[in-house]
DNA sequence: ATAATAAAAGACAAAAGTATCTTCTATTAT
DNA sequence: ATAATAGAAGATACTTTTGTCTTTTATTAT
């Protein structure tokens, strides 16, 4: 098992392909971006209209429009996409499947578990949508599958 | 979305079960398993053939029998069960899905994320199956969804 | 031998996730 | 007005995961 579903791994790379695409103004199509990233088109379309819908990317419609991302969304930490994405169980759920990750009535794993949740919590959550811009305009990173 | 498959939340509290269950001796049927851990029976039955065939625990048929584990086999990883029933995506795989996890042409998160990876490694390689028989018996740790 | 018990196996079914296609509407640059 | 682009919605399909049902085989207490 991966650690974020498909289309977790799909909004993470197109909103870092957006971000660095659209830094500095401009926006991007929608075929731009699943080229860029290697994605299905019209599943990533879905995607991206529901993180604009929810405020995480913006989008303008008509000729020269496309996707971007607000400067002042730049420096959203990464947890949101996923938590939009995927919901919140990686970060709070228990590693065993428990209903309830609790300290009461704990699995064998969570102590252990909890420590690592955590750390994932902390990368996402210090980890910033415009974080990689540079490196991504560099070609240090890549997005493409 | 959770860290591990439903099926490997499954094999893994079934085989802490199992383990202090039968680490005195003695079998445990099906039907105890799939009430002690709540989990479908017959679903159940089928991954634990799977572990089974794999020679993660052991059956034995006829009247008294059911599953055990070998006294030796209680000092095996967590990290096997694992990768019998997930595969090793999550000790190896790209966090944003890349074909490849690689340092050469890594994803923005590589460096972070191999770091969180490596330590979930670890934590299942040095857990053992064994490992929490006596908090189980004891009734500090939980199975139960 | 027989009956009881449980593993093993294969077919099937339901649900969720992933992906495609089509149609229509809204917006905006030209 | 026209063309370009995204939003929205719905139908469909494919795949994987999860779960159920039925039958067969192996073992052993009696
Ligand atoms: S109870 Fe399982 S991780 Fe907390
Ligand atoms: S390349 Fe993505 S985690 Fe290594």
């Amino acid at each position: 098992m991966a650690i974020f579903s498909k289309t977790c791994e799909y909004a993470i790379r197109a909103v870092f392909y957006i971000a660095h695409k659209t830094a500095n103004g401009g926006r991007v199509g929608i075929k731009d971006i699943a080229t860029g990233i290697v994605s299905p088109e019209l599943y990533l379309a879905k995607i991206l209209q529901d993180l604009s819908r929810k405020g995480l990317i913006s989008s303008y419609k008509g000729p020269n429009g496309g996707f971007f991302i607000e400067p002042t969304s730049l420096s959203k930490p990464l947890s949101e996409i996923v938590e939009a994405v995927d919901g919140d169980s990686l970060f709070y759920g228990c590693a065993l499947g428990l209903k309830q990750c609790s300290e009461v009535n704990p699995c064998p794993l969570h102590n252990d578990f909890k420590a690592i949740r955590d750390k994932i919590h902390l990368l996402l959550n210090t980890t910033t949508v415009g974080e990689f811009n540079n490196e991504l305009m560099n070609g240090l990173f890549s997005l493409k599958k």
